[in-house]
DNA sequence: ATGGTCGGCAACCGA
């Protein structure tokens, strides 16, 4: 049995619909995670989904900012959404895939939508920037984020932080840009070691590859320059990961007429 | 070195 999974940053789920069809239409993942879908759950296009053959849908979305969503194919046992930094800013939502998408040992997937951070660099100064650490903090410390040696878990989203010099156009230049900082860089990489967790697109794009998933919506032509960076994740427990077999980076879609600053990533399981 | 562009939602916020 094989599975996919997408993570896809849309910047607004109802103004990119679209797009997402048309994405949907030639990959078909099973399961479809986004993030800053901007819309509240009430108003979700739940209904255009279905007919694109998710059925199963588990909201965490607000009125006009951030909003994450799984939407699948394959029915899931449960779901579960986690509020972080004391915060109900809906930036996790959680399903299990089991018996009933039949699978006999089951995989709880995580998507996240990790705080961008602001522009300056300091804690002391940008509230931002101090939130996206403690942000961190908390999924360090998050016992639902450290799998058991023998659990299958998936982890995916926008986590914001491009941790490796190659997951940067220019490591030296971004070394003081929020995103590849080092102290945010530190803390990525913290919480992924002690989740016991496997980078699964490193895995297959090893480093020093340069492998990016966001380009600047301030930059007037973004193929010119390049000047992308990876933000946007799809981690693994180390029991699943030796059972990717593919991982795509659709960069077509940065170029699509009223794209998303972010291109789908997406990850293909041998189970 | 600086400013550059988006979408939501109706003046700026967050990115």
């Amino acid at each position: 049995m094989q599975i996919t999974v997408t993570t896809w940053n849309i910047n607004s789920v109802r103004y990119r619909i679209d797009l997402v069809a048309k994405f949907i239409k030639a990959v078909r993942p099973d399961v479809l995670c986004l993030q800053e879908t901007k819309c509240p759950d009430d108003a979700f296009p739940r209904k255009r989904f279905k007919r694109l053959g998710y059925e199963h849908i588990a909201l965490n979305g607000q009125k006009g900012y951030h909003g994450v969503v799984v939407l699948s194919r394959l029915p899931f046992e449960s779901t579960a959404i986690r509020d972080y930094c004391g915060k109900s800013d809906c930036r996790h939502v959680a399903i299990v895939l089991g018996e009933r998408a039949g699978l006999k040992d089951p995989i709880t997937l995580h998507n996240f939508y990790v705080p961008a951070g602001g522009d300056i660099p300091d804690p002391a100064v940008n509230a931002k920037f101090a939130h996206k650490l403690s942000f961190l903090d908390e999924m360090h410390l998050n016992e639902a984020l450290r799998p058991a040696p023998s659990a299958r878990a998936i982890m995916v989203g926008d986590l914001n932080v491009a941790p490796l010099e190659c997951d940067v156009w220019s490591h030296k230049q971004l070394l003081s840009v929020v995103s590849h900082t080092p102290i945010e860089c530190e803390k990525l990489l913290r919480l992924q070691k002690a989740g016991g967790w496997v980078d699964a697109v490193r895995n297959k794009v090893p480093e020093p590859t340069k492998l990016f998933t966001w380009w600047s919506y301030r930059s007037p032509d973004w193929t010119k320059s390049d000047r992308g960076r990876r933000l946007d994740h799809i981690w693994t427990s180390d029991k699943l990961a030796d059972r990717v077999s593919a991982i795509g980076v659709v960069r077509d879609y940065r170029s699509a007429r009223r794209p998303s600053d972010h291109v789908p990533v997406t990850a293909t399981l041998e189970l």
